[in-house]
DNA sequence: GATGAATGAGGTTTCATTCAT
DNA sequence: AATGAATGAAACCTCATTCAT
C-alpha cells in the first residue's frame, strides 16, 4: 500500500518531469538556447518557475538533462539496429532505416541534436557534456567496425578506412536529415535506405 | 580632391569595419554569439562601443554581416575552384582542396559558419539571412551540376541522382573538417583529396 | 483520563517545539538571519515545513519566540544572580560569574544575542520586540539599584550615576564575552570575576 | 586642458560615487544589509540600478567599500586624537571626545559600524573584512599602550591588565553611545569625558 | 495532524542600446 | 565624428508561505 502510493508520486514526478522536458525540448528547437527563459519554459509546461527549480538546478541542468535524456533513446536504438546477427550490409540499411525512423518522430530533437553535435559549445558555456561526446564517438567505432568486418570477409572493397568510412556515413545521413527537416516537401527522406547507401556501395566512376 | 579626400575617408573606414569584424569573428568563434558582449567586441576592436553602433545598427546586424561577409570569400573562392575548363573529376579534386585550403586559413570562421548552416537559428532570434541560405543552395546547384554532366558526358556512373551526390560531398568533407577542427593531430585534414574522393569514385561492393 | 492524554500531547508539542527553536537557534548563530531558510531549519530539526509552520506563524515570528525564550532563561539567571541577601560587592561578582557560565553553556545564543542588543534591527524588518527590549531595561535599572544601595549604605562612592555604572558594567562583561567568543585561547573569560570588577572598584589614578 | 577634462570628469565620477555611498549608508543603517535592495539604493541615489553596478561590482562590494571608507575616516580621527605630546589622559579625554563628536556627526554609520564590529558576521557571508578587523585590533593595541605607559611613568595605577583596561573603555563609550543613538532625549552623550572616564580614573571602593 | 510539492514575488545582476558631450 | 557613461528591461534564481493530500 505504502508501496503503491510511493509509486504514485513517483510516477506523478516522472509525469511532470517529462512535461518540462518536452516544453523545453520544443523550445530550445524553435528557438534556440539563448532565446528561451526559464520563465517561458514554466509556463509552456504550466508550471510555476519555482516549480522548474525543484527539477533542474539551474537552466543548464536542464539543457544538459534534456540532451542526455533524449539522445541515449537515440543510442540505444541505434545500437540496437546495428547489433545482432545481420550481415554488415543489412546492420548498414537498419541504420539509415532506424535514422529516418527516429528522426520523423522525434523532429523537435533532430535540430538540438545536430546542433549540439556539430555547431558545437555554442550554447552552453562548458560545452557538450563530455559523457555524450564519448558516447558518439565510442558509436563511431562501432559503425567503423561494421565496414571493417565487411572488408575481412569480402563483402567490402577497401575503398577508404573504417572510420573515415563511417564518418562519411554518418555525416550523409545527417545532411539527409536536414535536407528533410528544412523542407520536408521538397526533399523527402528516402523510404529505400540504398538511395542513401548506394552512394557508397556502387562506384562512381567507370 | 574632394574625391580624393572622401576616398581617404572611405578606405579609412573600410579598415576600421574591418577590424571590428575581425574583433567580433575571433569572439564568437570562441565563445558564440550570446557568450559575448558588444563592450567585449568594442574593447577588443580598440574602438569605443558607440563606434560599433555607427557601423552596425546593432549585435545582431554585426553578426549577420560577419557571416555574410566571411561567406561571400569562401564561395568566390568555391566558385572559382569549380568554375573553368577543368573535367568534372578535377573540378572535384578542386573542390575539395579549395576547401581545405580555405578552412586551413580561416580557423576561426568554421565553426562558425559550420554551426550557423548546421546548427541554423540556435544563435540569432531572425534565423540566417535568407541570403545565405539562397547561396548556399544555388551553390549546391552548381556542385550538383557537375555531377550532372559528368553523368551525361560519361565520366560518371549514374549511382544517384546528382544533388544527393552534392549534398553527399559536401557533407562528408564538413564532417572531415569538423574532425580536423577538433583534434587536428589525431584527424589531419587528407593532404590527397582523393582519400576523401574515393569514398564516392569507387564502388563498395565487390 | 482526556486530561492526561492533552497533557501528553502538551508534553510532545512541547518537545517539537523545542527541538525545531534549538535547529534554529544553532543555525541562526552560525549563519546569521538572512542566510537560513525555512527548510534548513525544518531539516536540520527533522520536522517537514509545513510542521515548523503549526508552531511559528513565519520566520520572523520563529525567530522573536527563539530570541524571547532564550533571553527569558538568561534573565532568570541573571535576576537570582543579583536577588537575594548578599551585600552589594557580591551580587556584581554572582552577576559576572552567572554570566560568564550562562555564556559558556549556551554559546550559540551568545551571538544572536550580542547582535540583537547591540547591533539590534539588522535582522528584522519590524525590529526587536518591545517586550525583550523593556526586560533588558528593566534588568539595567536593578544593576543600576545595586550600585545606588552600594553607595546609600557606604560601600561604594559615588564615582558616577548608578545606571551609568550598570551600562559600564554590562557592556564591559559584553566585550570580554566577545573577545572570548571570537578567540577562546588568546582571550580566555576570567574566572576570577574580580578581574573585571577591579577596573571598578579600583581607582586608577593615584 | 585635456588635464582639467580629465579632472572635471574624476571629479563627476568621485561625486556620484560619494552619493551611492551615502544612500547606501543611509538605507543600509535604517534597515539592515539584507532588508534593502539594490533597486532601492539607485532610486534613493536617484541613478539607474545598472550604474550602480558600474561603480561596484555587486552588493556585496559596495557594502563592505561603504564600511571601509567610513572606517577609514573614523580611524583616522580616532589615531590623531591619541597622537601627539599630551599626557595619557589628555589623550583618554581626546579619545572619548573625537568619539562623541564623530558620532553625533555620522549618526547613520555608528549603527552600521557598531553591528559590524559586534554583532559580526550577520549581514555579509565572508564575514566582515579581514582588514578592518585588523585596524581594530591595531587600534586596540594603541589604546592598551596609552594605559601601559601610563602605568609605567606611574600616572595610573594597576588595576587591570592594559589592553584589557582598552577594551573595556572602548565598551563602554560604545555602550554610552548606543543608549544616546537609541534616545537622545533621555541619555544624552555626556559633554565632560570625565563623566565617563570617571568610571576608570575614580577607584569605586572605599 | 503532519506533510512537502507547488507557488510566484522579488532579489541580484547583465548587457544591448542610446545620447549628451 | 567619436566617445563611453547611463539606462532599464529582462534574465536567472531563491525562498517564505500555502494548501491539497
Amino acid at each position: 500500500m505504502t508501496d503503491k502510493k510511493l509509486s504514485r508520486r513517483e510516477r506523478e514526478k516522472c509525469r511532470q518531469r517529462k512535461e518540462m522536458i518536452a516544453a523545453a525540448l520544443s523550445l530550445f528547437s524553435e528557438k534556440g538556447y539563448h532565446n528561451v527563459s526559464m520563465q517561458e519554459i514554466a509556463e509552456t509546461a504550466e508550471f510555476a518557475i519555482g516549480t522548474l527549480y525543484k527539477f533542474f538546478q539551474n537552466k543548464e541542468d536542464l539543457y544538459k538533462a534534456l540532451v542526455m535524456e533524449q539522445s541515449e533513446r537515440f543510442e540505444v536504438a541505434f545500437e540496437a539496429a546495428i547489433a545482432g546477427p545481420a550481415d554488415e550490409i543489412e546492420k548498414l540499411r537498419n541504420f539509415v532505416r532506424i535514422r529516418r525512423d527516429m528522426c520523423r518522430d522525434n523532429l523537435p530533437f533532430i535540430r538540438l541534436f545536430l546542433a549540439e553535435s556539430k555547431g558545437a559549445s555554442f550554447n552552453l558555456k562548458a560545452g557538450l557534456d563530455a559523457d555524450l561526446r564519448k558516447k558518439i564517438d565510442a558509436f563511431m567505432e562501432k559503425l567503423a567496425h561494421i565496414f571493417e568486418s565487411g572488408m575481412e570477409n569480402g563483402r567490402f572493397q577497401k575503398i577508404a578506412d573504417p572510420y573515415s568510412l563511417a564518418i562519411a556515413l554518418d555525416s550523409v545521413i545527417d545532411a539527409f536529415i536536414l535536407l528533410w527537416v528544412e523542407s520536408p516537401e521538397r526533399h523527402p527522406f528516402p523510404e529505400d535506405p540504398d538511395v542513401i547507401l548506394n552512394i557508397f556501395f556502387k562506384g562512381l566512376l567507370n
